[in-house]
DNA sequence: ACGTCGATCATTTTT
DNA sequence: TGATCGACGT
């Protein structure tokens, strides 16, 4: 039975055999924390503690799943069904749908993404008649996100000097307001925005003893994976949570600190040892990932940051290739270059894709790494990007189902209300949001009691069918499971069908991915109990919507499949490779030209340098180009200042890659230029950044008429054949002919000087000139 | 009421 | 470059 312990080191199987108390454990890159950490876990549970006792709390759900699989692979049993696992975020969801009543949330509260979450601030700043342009939701989504992951509450927030004044500074007073009012419009769809499910499990333990109780003693173990990335809120959540048994045990290495822009704090782990009396400190350093001249490199580079957590790796490896640095004209030619070295490297060292990956700073970089190994025929592999469920198609769909499992969700209601077209437009939306406003009531329930808030006979027919319909799905929640319900809404609502008309490559696109939601939602019900932590199995629809929310785009891709992997430096942490490119070093690129005002920012691009090194077992290739081309425009680029802070001798800036058919692209040359940097290195500041188009605006419209200063629309009933007229856009004309319905006519004129139109008189103006 | 078109604007990273 | 948004025509 102990036999799980063979295979580890002396650190490691302290590791896991200090099972009590506080413990700290610093896992450099490589070092086999995964391993430790499903160990301990597997030990614990062999030394008879209760699975249903543990609480392991992890960063992607992928990290999750794996750490789930391996213990029930060690432990050979289904014991493991029963731990929980999963992130910070999915577990407290879950823990969340069973107690949001305390905080005045219905149990079947949705969970708002980010674009939902932009979308009602963008609502409530236009309520508070402020202009758009100027309070960007994407903005004040970011500044209210870092507020909440502090735990600073909209009254807190509004009532902060230090806080007034920063956004005095950025000429945003109203923050506070756009904040307070966002929070209760969320509170008043019944949502909670991904920061909220942090914030409202705070809230919880906080407010509530019994609650904290319960908690407190079911998770007599709690893990958590990648510590140096937790932020105030989960650092306070983790501290209620540990004070009865103090069995915390946190993994983390602060040298892959990432996230500090999602509010992350690298204090958490830094300052860990004065959370609690006795903590323990246990350090792996030995790398069994890379070769030792990956890791010299990536020794090195950590080594310019200041205030480590002290630590060196190391391997017993044998030494491995040089890395390799390789400029290119272009980012096309980067991408081919790239393209050409995978076929290279295929062929003399026989990998096979899924040991490739591309690693860069920014999502855009994919598309010239996209395009060379399509031309390639090189099977890849994207992750990040818009997920499956981010799809308008898909957001359409769920925005139906969210609205049945909960009418107060307005953005789910607005989204669909009028989808397929039903002939309720924005006017009617927004009398109807009016309304809501007005008597503090949801939009639904004006919607409800529509026939007394004076809509017209038309619309007001049109708003009693959707309503009626909406209904009527809602009273199958109770008797019919999660895909009978969808694919009853889908048929009903007939969007299916008109997706399915659509012939276009995008229709059918569409039309299929449709397809795939339904059977999503089919696995969903089907899958015999729980993935995601113990407890019973919940298969209601309510319980599958709160789930894929939290679904990245990471999680719905096949890791294993035999293809090249392209994905940010970001999506790549705790993941591994034997042959790794990572492109795009340069300044403003990376580091970022975000990040390069601070300390501190700089240091969190270096980690991230760090990070991507690290990804490689066999090979690495660094890549950078002269040219690039950024919002359509061609930008210039200094090659990135951390190519100066990498030991020169293991690097080989001579390696041409592919084979000779690749000289002629240009970046055959650069390591003349690069010997020259060596010796005369260019000033770090400077950054160039040459826009190489001109912005120029065309102007090619038709002929545009001044309307005469006595315009006064005619009534188009007086409108005969042969009439001359005068249009406010077109100019003057004579009718050819009328035509249409008599509520809806149609005048065909013919003008000097714009030809031949069709006019609908309903809204069009016309002025009668002569008769 | 609704779709189309052109102007505008933004890009760091993500649960 | 590409996505989004308001104006405007129908």
């Amino acid at each position: 039975m102990q036999d799980y312990l063979k295979g580890l080191n002396d650190n490691q199987r302290q590791a896991v055999t200090t099972t009590e108390g506080p413990l700290m454990i610093v896992a450099g890159a490589g070092s086999g924390k995964t391993k430790v950490l499903t160990t301990r876990i597997a030990h614990l549970m062999a030394n008879g503690v209760d699975a249903f006792n543990i609480l392991a709390l992890t960063f992607t759900n992928k990290a999750a799943a794996e750490m789930k699989e391996r213990i029930g692979h060690i432990l050979g049993t289904g014991e493991a069904r029963n731990l929980y696992i999963g992130t910070f975020h999915s577990v407290f969801a879950r823990i969340l749908r069973g107690e949001a009543h305390r905080l005045g949330y219905p149990n079947s509260f949705t969970i708002y993404d980010t674009d939902d979450a932009k979308s009602v601030i963008k609502t409530v700043v236009q309520e508070l008649n402020l202009d758009v342009q100027h309070y960007k939701p994407n903005a004040c989504y970011n500044r209210i996100s870092s507020a909440k992951n502090a735990l600073v509450g909209p009254a807190e927030y509004a009532n902060d000097y230090h806080i007034q004044q920063e956004d005095m500074r950025a000429n945003r007073p109203m923050m506070g307001q756009i904040y307070m009012a966002y929070a209760k419009r969320c509170f008043k769809n019944g949502a909670m925005d991904f920061d909220d499910l942090l914030i409202k499990m705070y809230e919880l333990l906080k407010s509530f003893p019994e609650a904290l109780h319960k908690y407190q003693h079911k998770f007599k173990y709690i893990l958590i994976d990648e510590y140096q990335d937790t932020n105030p809120a989960q650092y306070e959540i983790i501290k209620l949570l540990g004070a009865a048994h103090e069995n915390v045990c946190v993994v983390g290495d602060d040298a892959q600190s990432i996230y500090s822009f999602r509010g992350a704090t690298i204090q958490n782990i830094l300052q860990f040892q004065n959370d609690y009396d006795d903590v323990k400190v246990i350090k792996l350093e030995q790398n069994y990932r890379s070769t030792p001249n990956i890791l010299n490199v990536a020794n090195e580079i950590i080594k310019n940051n200041k205030g480590q957590i002290p630590k060196t790796l190391f391997t017993d490896q044998p030494s491995g290739d040089n890395i390799k640095l390789v400029r290119t004209q272009s980012d096309n030619d980067e991408g081919k270059f790239v393209s050409d070295s995978i076929m290279e490297q295929k062929l003399r060292n026989h990998y096979t894709n899924k040991e490739f990956a591309i690693l860069y700073r920014t999502n855009a970089q994919s598309r010239s790494f996209e395009e060379s190994l399509r031309r390639a025929n090189i099977p890849y592999t994207i992750f990040g990007g818009i997920s499956f469920y981010q799809r308008k198609e898909i957001k359409d769909y769920i925005a139906y189902l969210r609205l049945i499992v909960n009418p107060q969700d307005e953005e789910a209601l607005k989204r669909i209300i009028n989808y397929p077209v039903r002939g309720i437009g924005k006017t009617t939306i927004d009398k109807a949001i009016l309304y809501a406003n007005d008597q503090s009531i949801s939009m639904w329930q004006v919607l409800e009691s529509a026939a007394y808030h004076g809509f017209k006979a038309g619309t007001l027919q049109a708003i009693d069918e959707f309503v009626t319909m909406i209904k009527s799905f809602h009273s199958m929640l109770g008797n019919k499971n999660a895909y009978d319900i969808a694919f009853h809404v889908g048929k009903q609502t007939g969007f299916v069908k008109e997706l399915f008309n659509d012939k276009s490559t995008e229709g059918v696109q569409r039309y299929e991915n449709v397809q795939e939601l339904l059977n999503s939602i089919k696995e969903f019900i089907e899958t015999p109990s729980n993935e995601e932590s113990g407890e019973v199995g919940d298969k209601s629809l309510s319980a599958y919507l709160q789930q894929i929310t939290l679904l990245t785009d990471s999680d719905q891709k096949d890791p294993n499949a035999d293809t090249v992997k392209l994905m940010t430096i970001h999506a790549a942490k705790g993941l591994e490779y034997p042959v790794v490119y990572v492109g795009g070093l340069e300044e403003g690129l990376f580091p970022s030209g975000m990040s390069i005002n601070t300390r501190e920012e700089l240091e969190e691009e270096r980690r991230l340098f760090y990070v991507a090194i690290t990804r490689a077992k066999k090979k690495l290739f660094l890549t950078y180009a002269n040219t690039r081309y950024k919002f359509g425009s061609l930008t210039q680029n200094e090659p990135s200042r951390f190519i100066d802070e990498m030991p020169q001798d293991l690097l080989d800036r001579s390696y041409a890659g592919g084979g000779l058919k690749n000289q002629s692209s240009g970046w055959g040359s650069g390591s003349a230029f690069d010997r020259m940097r060596k010796t005369a290195p260019e000033p770090k500041t400077e950054r160039t950044f040459v826009s190489a188009v001109a912005a120029g605006a065309v102007k090619g419209k038709e002929v545009t008429h001044t309307p005469s200063a006595n315009f006064v629309p005619s009534d188009p009933a007086q409108l005969q054949e042969g009439m001359r007229v005068e249009h406010q856009k077109f100019g003057f004309g004579a009718v050819v002919k009328l035509e249409g319905s008599a509520h809806n006519p149609v005048a065909t004129i013919k003008f000097d000087q714009n030809g031949e139109k069709k006019i609908m008189l309903n809204y069009a103006k016309l002025m009668i000139v002569n008769a």
